[in-house]
DNA sequence: CCGCTGATTCGACATGTGTCAACATGGGCG
DNA sequence: CGCCCATGTTGACACATGTCGAATCAGCGG
């Protein structure tokens, strides 16, 4: 491992955010971690660039990739930002280029609140 | 190479709305369509309201239960709205009170959407 | 060093959104 | 019938958000 650098992953804050949504209601400060998330996933031009990252091969997409959304270019670095302040992606500069790295924990925590009861 | 294989619609047909967003990028269409749903929980007192509606007795909430949100009354009616709008709530008269329930396709249909790389 | 390309930030604008008070609706009940 | 309670709708307003062009920052190569 050339680069010994630790992401602070802070799992401990993302993954166990809140309970699914049929086992019991929200607290007002887990819906408002909660919705964070969910709002960033709530734009068109964010979930394309989301799905881009998270499918791209090998789990990472440089900017110049995944830009071709429709938008402009400061729109998506304005995106990706607003992802990244979720806690949905990673950021990652090497050399010229910045690449991008969906957060799995965030994810699955995602995934979580939203299962239905596991019976 | 043809791919005869047929695309696995899902028991989920209600919804079929879109992939895992790990397994391949969403289309403008796709993306358009499940930020709706992404974005109507993308509000703290939208989400507690749906998950009070989840999480309640029967599967179904009347309005004067879930009401204790810490907004005025127009507003919980506003919010509740929007999620029937997005397809994540249906409602029913029945008698003075109106009852909520959840669209159960509709939660499967994001939690696939979230789910990781299957097995 | 200077310019080039990629990426972010800034400033500005139009639009969308959450919120409330006031009003409207709709159905039971006296 | 007429009141009243539970919901929904309207209008208004402050604020957030998405978008772009221009400017700025960050490496790389000549």
């Amino acid at each position: 491992m050339p680069n010994a650098k630790v992401l602070p992953v802070r799992a401990t804050d993302a993954a166990p955010c809140c309970p699914p949504l049929t086992e019991r209601p929200l607290t007002a400060e887990e819906a408002e971690r909660a919705a964070v998330m969910f709002k960033a996933l709530g734009d068109p031009v964010r979930l394309r660039l989301f799905s881009l990252v998270a499918s791209h091969e090998g789990g990472e997409a440089c900017v110049c990739d995944i830009s071709d959304v429709g938008v402009s270019q400061p729109t998506v670095s304005h995106h990706l930002k607003k992802l990244k302040e979720a806690g949905l992606l990673t950021s990652e500069r090497r050399g010229t280029w910045v690449y991008y790295r969906v957060e799995p924990s965030v994810l699955a925590a995602m995934g979580r609140i939203l299962a239905s009861a596991p019976v």
